[in-house]
Order: C-alpha cells, then sequence, then structure tokens
DNA sequence: CCGTGCCGTTGAATCGTTTCATTAGCACGT
DNA sequence: ACGTGCTAATGAAACGATTCAACGGCACGG
C-alpha cells in the first residue's frame, strides 16, 4: 500500500508524453497544446503528484528560500517583523523559513550551517554575538546576508536597524512639549547599549530646552517588579522633590513604576506626573492608564531587509547599505490627558 | 571574483582522490585512511566547501527537516512550543523549520505545499479551520502528520491537546478549596469551543461542591478592557450580591477584571475577591497582584508532538494516537494569601 | 612463488527535474 | 513535388551527492 512517491516519469507514462512535456505544462504552460496540458493536468491530479523541489533545486542551482534568524520568536518584535518579511518575500515569489536561535550561538550556528546546505536565496540575521566572521565566509562563497536590528561596524553587509538615540530623544521631547521640566530616566545599571543610546537621546534633549533638568534613577532589572521598586522609592519622595515626567527604558520598567505611583500615592497620570516607556509592548495599550511608548517601525524594518536582500541576490554588485530608522512616537493617557478616555 | 559553487568534485580533484572517497570521509569516516582524511579535510577546508543539501536529499529520497506551522508565532504558546519540538528535533538530529499561517487559510495552503514539495520528514500543524481534505491527501501520499492544539475527530491521524474541561474544573476547585461558594464565571457569548469546555468544567466543579453557586457573566470580548467593563459592574454591586471567587476565561479579562475591583470600589484580593485566569500570560506574574492561572504543559506539547511524529516515521503501522495533556495550576496571590508575597 | 583475505579506494549508476538541441508533423507558397 | 517556416513534442545531458560492486595492493601462510 505504501506506494513510492510519484515522479514526473510517472506522470509522463501515465499522459503517454515525454517527461520534458510534463515539466513544460509545469513552467511553460504556454509552450504545450492545451490538448496536452489538459491529458497532462489530468496525470498530474489522478496520481498526486508533487514536484520535488530538492531535484528541480539541484538543477537550478538555487533555491526560493529565505532564510530568517531571529533571537527569540517569542519576543513579539521579531514575530511582526518575521511576518512583514514573509509577506514582502510572498510578493516576490520566495518563501520565509524562520530559525529561532534563543540568542544562542550555538544553534545560530546550526541554523546558519543547514540554511546554508539548503542553498537558500539569502539570510537575515539578528545577530547573537560577534557573527563578523562567520557572515564574511557566508559573504566570501556568495551568500547574500542582511543583519537585522545590528549595524555591521566593517559595513561588509547592509543592515537594518532602528536609531535609538533619536527614540528617546522624542520620548524625552514628548514630555517636554506637554510642558515637563524635571525628568526622570529610570534604565539599569550595567546597561545594554540600547540603554545607553537611549539615554543619550534624553540627555539631548533636556540639554536643548532652557530650565529643564534630567535625573537618572537606576533599577536593578528591565522588569515590572523592579519598576515597582523604583516607583515605590519615588512616590515617597516629598512634594517638592518629585519628578513631573518619567521616562523608562522599556514598558515594563513603566508599567511597574505606574503601578507602584498610582497605588501608593495615588498621584494623577497624567496630571501630577507623566509617564513614557519604551517598545510598546501589547500589554501598554491595556494598562490602567494607557501607557505612552516608542516603537520601532516593525514592519517597514522586516519588508525593507527583504528589499535590501533581493537588491544584492539580483546585483551582488551594488554596494551594501545601512538603513536606519526612526523609531515612531506613540501617544497615550500617560502623557496626554486629551486622549486619556481612548485608551 | 564571483566563483561557481564548489562541489564535492572540486575538493576530490584538489585531494587527488575520488569523489567516492570524500562522500566517505563526510559520511563514514572510519572507512578512510588517516592520513587520506587529512588531506581531504584540508581540501574541504581551504575551498571551503559546503554540502549541496539539495543533492544529497534527491538522492535520499528523504530530509532531515520538520515542518511546523502554527497559528502565530507572536503568541507565547506557540512560540514556546516551537522551542520545545526544535530541541526536541534536534536531540533527534532533525531539524524544524517553522511557518506561521497567521490564522489564514491560503498562507497555511501555501506552508503545506512548501513543505510538502521539499519532502520533509513530516509536518506538525496547528490548523486554522477544517484542514482534514487536506491532511487526508497528505497522509495518503505518505506523509506523516501530526496535529497540534488540535484533535482530530475522526482519528486519521494522532494528535497532541490540551483537556479544557479539565482545566476549568482545576481552576474552579481551586476556588472552591480556598472557601469560596459564590463563584462567577466571566466568559464572552459568542464562544470557541474552549470557552465552553472551561464553564463546563466550572460547572462540573461547582456541582459536586454542596452550598456553592456558580453565575455566568457575558463579556464583549476576550480583553483587558471588556475585563475592565464586566469587573466594573461587579464592583458596583451591594455587598450581598457580590461574588467571593471570579474564574476567567483568559488572564486578559481577569487582568481587567482586577484593575477595575481594584480602582472602584477598593476591594482586597484575595482576601474579599479571589480570581484565577486561564493562559498563564507572561504578564500574569507582573499584574499589580500576581495573578493565579491556568497553564497548558507547553514543553511538554512541543515535544510529545515531535516524538509522536518521528514514531509514525520509524513504523508508519503504528496506529494514530491522541494524546491529551491535563493543564497545571498556578497558584499566585489572587487566589492565595499564603504565596502573596512571593510572586 | 602463489593463493587468500583484507583494507582502502575507485568510478559508474542513481535520484527527479529542467533545459535545449533536435526531430516530427503540418500548412503554405512556389 | 519540394523547400520553408512554424509549432509541438522528444529525449538525452546536466545538476551534486551517495552508494556499492569491483578492483588494486599488501601482508601473510603454505
Amino acid at each position: 500500500m505504501e506506494s513510492r512517491p510519484v515522479s514526473i516519469k510517472d506522470v509522463a507514462d501515465r499522459a503517454g508524453v515525454a517527461v520534458g512535456t510534463v515539466s513544460n505544462v509545469l513552467n511553460h504552460p504556454a509552450r504545450v497544446s492545451s490538448a496536452t496540458r489538459e491529458r497532462v493536468q489530468a496525470a498530474i491530479d489522478h496520481l498526486g503528484f508533487v514536484r520535488n523541489d530538492a531535484a528541480r533545486q539541484l538543477r537550478a542551482g538555487q533555491s526560493r528560500t529565505i532564510g530568517l534568524i531571529v533571537l527569540d520568536v517569542g519576543n513579539p518584535f521579531f514575530s511582526s517583523l518575521a511576518r512583514a518579511a514573509e509577506d514582502c518575500a510572498a510578493e516576490n515569489g520566495s518563501t520565509v523559513v524562520l530559525g529561532d536561535s534563543g540568542q544562542d550561538t550555538e544553534r545560530e550556528a546550526r541554523y546558519i550551517d543547514v540554511f546554508e546546505q539548503q542553498r537558500v536565496q539569502g539570510m537575515l540575521i539578528s545577530p547573537v554575538g560577534d557573527v563578523g566572521p562567520r557572515v564574511e565566509a557566508l559573504r566570501k562563497r556568495g551568500m547574500p546576508v542582511v543583519l537585522v536590528d545590528r549595524v555591521d561596524a566593517q559595513r561588509r553587509c547592509s543592515s537594518v536597524s532602528v536609531d535609538d538615540v533619536a527614540g528617546g530623544y522624542m520620548a524625552v521631547r514628548h514630555l517636554l512639549e506637554a510642558g515637563r521640566r524635571r525628568i526622570v530616566f529610570v534604565g539599569t545599571k550595567a546597561s545594554f547599549r540600547q540603554v545607553d543610546d537611549r539615554l543619550a537621546g534624553a540627555r539631548q534633549a533636556v540639554g536643548e530646552q532652557e530650565g529643564a533638568v534630567l535625573e537618572v534613577v537606576e533599577a536593578d532589572a528591565m522588569t515590572v517588579l523592579a519598576g515597582r521598586d523604583v516607583g515605590g522609592v519615588i512616590a515617597r519622595r516629598p512634594a517638592g522633590r518629585l519628578p513631573d515626567g518619567i521616562f523608562c527604558a522599556n514598558d515594563l520598567l513603566a508599567i511597574g513604576v505606574m503601578q507602584a505611583v498610582l497605588l501608593i500615592r495615588g498621584l494623577r497620570i497624567p496630571e501630577d506626573l507623566a509617564l513614557i516607556g519604551y517598545d510598546d509592548i501589547d500589554f501598554s495599550a491595556s494598562a490602567v492608564v494607557p501607557l505612552s511608548s516608542v516603537r520601532k517601525p516593525t514592519e517597514l524594518m522586516g519588508r525593507t531587509a527583504v528589499e535590501l536582500l533581493l537588491e544584492e541576490i539580483e546585483g551582488p554588485s551594488s554596494r551594501r547599505r545601512q538603513v536606519i530608522f526612526d523609531p515612531e512616537l506613540v501617544e497615550r493617557g500617560s502623557t496626554t490627558a486629551a486622549v486619556r478616555a481612548a485608551g
């Protein structure tokens, strides 16, 4: 009962034509007379023939597949970027296959190997650590690579990333425009580059505004709990030393701060204290007071990454491009009383 | 400069051996003398040779790849299931490639086609709608399929799923054991099967407990906002008509209810009102009062799905198995005063 | 010196598809 | 009748790795 897989040969036999003709029906229907085409199609349907991609690819020397390796599929940033990349690839007749490195160098390496053996058209990689050497080797063998959410310092390949300095600037500029002058930045001591960038942007915005002051408060981690601790400390300050605007390095911290400030002191948000986070995670819109935030243009990044890759596949001669997007400000009730009702 | 890809032939030439020998170095190193092996390895390294998976697979007739199609990679349930499946597959020398159907039948169909053309070893599918006919066709062509998070009514293929009736029972049983008797179930009118199951389990638990009553309250949607509305209505009831335990059909609803109950009436959770949700989303542990919940054994499901699939790949004769797991109760501060501090 | 085993190596056949030079068949004009 | 032009179909070569029957060389025993 377990019959061996149906090949193009079987289809040809059943339709009474040569294998080349069947291939033409599949790839160049116009070259075949309609009578033959129908007979072949009938044979295909009857036998349940499915093209063997391996043979097809072997002959073609290339596949119609793009490999995407992300740090964490559970992270909404990556999952929505992946979705956008898939859409963009589909429009160009390619398929995206997804590999999740889970921040693990070994898994990352395994996926790079698998994808290279599969002869994908190219790879989109959001690298764990320093993939410089790996990428160098890939490029040498003619494999197009585009980095995602990371710039290549040596400009060896194209990349798509976000300007976190601009993001920090936008967040604090927004607080300043709402009339706030005593600003607190909540971050962590052992900082990532991204957090440092956001702080740098914040400093820049405050520096440009006369009479504004910036205070940096350190949290233990980038979590809700750590934010609640920081919020508790701030909420207990004497009235004179209270900030009127807080910018948190991410939304989890901001939500923790919000919980503490509302419960411990009953401050009004945004009237007494405006609050803005970063990343625009799903939950931010559902906080007790909907949280303003700054978000990466995820879909745009996904599409652009695919476009850069296809560009390089078409003409490998073209130079590398580092595309850096500005993030978007998402205004919600935690900074703007007017939109408080909306959420 | 763009040299054509390096093949096994090139390696053979450079090492001064036959192609078969190079193949042996790669696949059966023991058959080759160490001197030759080293010479070949040197040639491989020097030329940067990478195996062509298409040729390999064409010859072998099968790949070492498992296709996994999920409804939404952004959903933590699926991303963590995918992670577990990848790990389990890796332990068995296979690789998982992930396709995101995004609840779209068309995308689902496209991934099924692509995977079948790639001759994956088998597929794990969490189906959008009725994939009965598709799966039937796949099986007829000898492609092993295991359904995820869905049972096949016709028992045509193995599946891994969760017993939501048991989950609903566990949640309410937990409330009853904490001494609560006036229970409210919050769900939606236009219900999914899963929500109906949870309610059925809740009814069963209440039915078994003398003196306990269950009231069903309908929300407009399964969102935080809808939960806040329901919570507001409940919180405004006269003291005599207040429930002392609430079971929400998912965590988003529960969080909304919690927000409303705490802010509008200042009820104490869990002393005045115990609250439990379903799904154990990331944020539940970080709510103002950490939310008790019921969670699917995600990792176990991912691993089991892969195991069922491999089982079927090994011996296609074995009968189909429907594996149904019980979910796990996650006790947090919203139901148990003792663990309130822990979170 | 010859036969026997054994180890290491060889090279042709194979997988299923695409491509392309070639051929077959047919209609038309001279 | 014969060449020309055209469409449609053919079938063999090629893609790159794996497999396996066959072979060459060597050591050893008789």
